[in-house]
DNA sequence: GATAGTTGTTACCTGTGGGTAAGTAGTTAC
DNA sequence: GTAACTACTTACCCACAGGTAACAACTATC
């Protein structure tokens, strides 16, 4: 790697794009829990026991902002909200796939060994 | 996803196993860096303009820790030490290209559309 | 009319990731 | 003998991610 050679300037760039959609403590277990289905704010809530309403609604505006999922407004009688995986938060997917394969890889390495 | 699945509850750690290794600014790009080859210190510093040595020296004890690089110790003239990437530093390379993949994926539908 | 269940918001606090700047210690070249 | 290059370390600072707690507005039920 060297700093003058654009194509892995470019790769990195790439790859931080991903980490930034990714990262933070509630991002994917949110992306996993509406990869099972349509889902409501309480739902999400009771699938990660531990997010708080602030962190829940604050990443959920930031995953929508991201398009990986969509906010359905419903005006039924109580008013409730159901959030969806875009296709793009579907392709996601395959790179969470990746990562837990890897992550898996990885403590049989160190912890296995 | 329900909290008493714990098929899921293991999905989930090992992703953030994974995460927990490759997150922060800075060493993907180090990842990356000795993905090229054997480097000194001072190589990976001019690879990397941005990092400071104390960031550098840091991400590399990690690193190291973490089993993904080794640091090596020449009692040459002038002290040289010298990082390369472990087998399972190098199994890391798919998931980065992965993450570069999918973050192309994201910039095309994101900014492209 | 008080309580509980929706979906959040707001204010406040803290821990950590990362930045800057300077210092350290040994060797070599001028 | 002083400057420069190796590979760091130490001290200090700040911004932001994330946590806690309380509040808000609306509806249905007891």
């Amino acid at each position: 790697m060297k700093s003058t050679q654009p194509a892995c300037q470019y790769e990195l760039k790439a790859a931080r794009d991903a980490m930034d959609v990714i990262q933070g403590k509630w991002r994917i277990p949110i992306v996993i829990s509406l990869s099972y289905g349509t889902k409501r704010f309480g739902e999400i809530h009771r699938d990660i026991p531990d997010i708080s309403p602030k962190m829940l609604s604050q990443e959920l505006k930031a995953l929508e902002e991201n398009k990986l999922i969509t906010r359905t407004l419903h005006d039924s009688m109580p008013v409730t909200v159901e959030y969806a995986l875009t296709p793009l938060g579907m392709s996601l997917r395959e790179l969470l796939n990746e990562l837990r394969n890897w992550g898996k890889h990885f403590r049989e390495e160190i912890v296995g060994k």
